[in-house]
RNA sequence: GGGCUUGUGGCUUAGCUUGGACAUAGCGCCGGGCUUCUAACCCGGAUGUCGGGGGUUCAAAUCCCCCCAGGCCCGCCA
């Protein structure tokens, strides 16, 4: 609805003007949509902004096209102001009551987008999480646009922690408390043995030779890699289906040695111009600005990480159209690196996201130190101050119905506080906020959709009715009709914090509109067309929340 | 030391890519609203040198330069 009506605008004034490009902004409280151009035509044609903008949009009102879609065009000094009629306000509506509403044209695009990827060394924490959010928000969204797309976990299964976590396991004592968690079980024997092996660095060699033995092949090795890896995942499976996150397929890092594919794109770097072979096989990256060199091969003749993830993007590009990653802030160099080298191979490079690191009012996380606070506990507690909240306020509701709103509502909570920031904001984890459920959280804008459900079951059969009247309907019409806009803003940005963003402004007007406009005390065609846009609000509620991965339930 | 990045009322945060109309909203604070469609709500009020300083421009939170502060990175770890 707005994307049409923008082009349709766009395209009269740059017939008009001759500007190629020429940017609508968003209008405030003034207009739909507004655009400055008569300063810069002012300056060409030497007169005043204000007199250009005045004959300019005469000119305009003139025209057909904004004619047709019932757009009318007014100056405030040099602003020429757009606003958009009754026809876009009930073609919007007659779009947002169909199921679906927001979906885009399939596009047969194949979109391969890789997320979370945490090392399987101890269970995901909060930091990890903030990745899992941003991906799977975004894979909802490119799902939504109607790409093709699947979902990859990278697993690093053959990396420096996994041998500190197969040493653990062998020479410490691991046995398995009573009721623990696989990850967090793995996260034990980890920070035990790296506390033996800060106290004697000799059983750096150990790992070493571990390391060597994995990459070879040894069978025993391979086997106990796996054993513990498998476990983590395991663990990591439980707490991402509490959050509402999917992937298609995990990917493991270890396949790429055993298939060959590390192997033949060593040989490809090895032909390189930029390759160094001394001792160990590197790349001189300076023609993209990266002053250290890029280690591909250890002088002993194993693999870096590097190599393993070249072999994998690789393989990405030839089985994907499009290639997206979310990564830790941490991971920029490495990822500018990569990008670099397949460029220089010929391959398709990753489009990557950062996002900066969440750390605790005592400083970082690390798994190796035990200082996190895990994803599992943050369910567990906003899960239970949930139950709290639920039981408050709707004692009538058995047990059960009342855990499931509460679960609901804690995945609201939990996903919403973590994707509506920034991702390039580093954060600092707050209990309090994570608990809150109030304004600019998930359960608000899970609150409003409740509310419209109540409405329309309350209200029984009526005929849908498009043709609104009053300012807070066509207000929050208006909000509706940004909806298909904003999914393709956020794919094509690769932000999915603009849709928390949207949802909640979409929850607010509608609450506006709730406390000032009655729904089913009025009577005849103003019900029937409040009923509409109720309706129209509930679906473009849920379509966002689905989106979200928030679950949107009808009563709360 | 070098690179990347962030800095917006007491706290959290949008806007910055694409410069324009009084800088967005929440928490907290002050005042008001539940015999009325779910008050996880709404309405009103106070609170800002948009980190600091230069520059570009008719116009800068937004672009450029310098400085200050925080985060991340600079490994034959991943």
């Amino acid at each position: 609805m707005l994307h049409e009506a923008t082009t349709t605008i766009q395209g009269v004034l740059k017939d008009v003007t001759g500007i190629e490009d020429v940017q609508l902004t968003d209008g405030g409280e003034h207009a739909d949509l507004a655009t400055t151009v008569a300063f810069a035509l002012a300056k060409e044609k030497k007169q005043e902004p204000v007199q250009v903008a005045k004959e300019l949009a005469a000119l305009l009102a003139t025209k057909p096209e904004l004619q047709n879609l019932g757009v009318t065009v007014e100056t405030k000094g040099p602003y020429i102001n757009f606003r958009f009629g009754s026809a876009y306000v009930s073609e919007a509506i007659q779009a947002a009551v169909k199921p679906g509403y927001g979906s885009l044209p399939k596009n047969p695009t194949r979109v391969v987008l890789e997320h979370t990827s945490a090392n399987p060394n101890g269970p995901l924490h909060v930091g990890h999480i903030r990745n899992s959010i941003i991906g799977d928000t975004l894979a909802r969204a490119f799902r939504k646009a109607g790409f093709r797309l699947e979902v990859q976990y990278y697993v690093n299964d053959m990396g420096r922690q996994i041998a500190i976590v197969v040493w653990g396991f062998d020479n410490l004592d691991s046995t398995r408390h009573e009721g623990e968690k696989e990850d967090a079980h793995i996260a034990r024997v980890y920070i035990a043995a790296n506390r033996e092996l800060e106290k004697d660095p000799a059983i750096t060699r150990q790992i070493d030779n571990l390391m060597q033995l994995v990459e070879g092949g040894d069978p025993a090795t391979v086997k106990k890699f796996r054993k513990e890896v498998s476990r983590c995942l395991d663990g990591f499976a439980v707490t991402l289906k509490n959050l509402n996150v999917i992937h298609e397929r995990f990917v493991w890092e270890s396949d790429f040695i055993r298939n060959g594919d590390t192997r033949r794109i060593i040989g490809r770097i090895k032909k390189l111009p930029q390759v160094k072979e001394e001792g160990t096989l590197a790349l001189d990256l300076t023609k993209c600005g990266f002053e250290k060199e890029y280690v591909i091969m250890r002088s002993d003749g194993t693999s870096v990480y590097g190599a393993r993830d070249l072999a994998y993007h690789a393989w990405k590009a030839a089985n994907f159209d499009r290639i997206i990653d979310v990564l830790g802030a941490d991971h920029k160099l490495i990822g500018g690196q990569l990008i670099c080298t397949l460029r220089l191979l010929g391959e398709k490079a990753p489009e990557i996201i950062h996002f900066e690191f969440v750390s605790l009012p005592e400083g970082s996380m690390s798994t190796r130190t035990g200082k996190f606070v895990s994803a599992d506990d943050l369910i567990t507690e906003v899960t239970r101050r949930a139950c709290e909240e639920v039981t408050i306020r709707r004692p009538e509701l058995d047990e059960t119905t009342r855990r499931s709103i509460a679960k609901s509502v804690a995945l609201a909570a939990i996903r919403y506080d973590i994707v509506k920031v920034s991702p390039e904001k580093s954060t600092v984890f707050n209990w309090k906020e994570a608990l809150d459920f109030e304004r600019q959280s998930g359960p608000y804008i899970q609150y409003a959709h409740a509310r419209a459900c109540s409405i329309l079951e309350k209200a029984g059969a009526y005929t849908d009715w498009y043709e609104l009247e009053t300012e807070q309907e066509i207000a929050l019409a208006k909000q509706i009709a940004k909806f298909p806009a904003t999914i393709e803003k956020v794919i094509s940005e690769l932000r999915p914090h603009l849709l928390a963003t949207y949802a909640r402004e979409l929850a607010d007007t509608f609450n506006t509109f709730y406390h000032f406009e009655p729904v089913l005390k009025s009577q005849g065609k103003v019900r029937e067309r409040r009923l509409t846009l109720v309706k129209a609000v509930q679906n473009t509620l849920q379509e966002s929340l689905e989106t979200l991965g928030i679950d949107a339930i009808r009563t709360m």
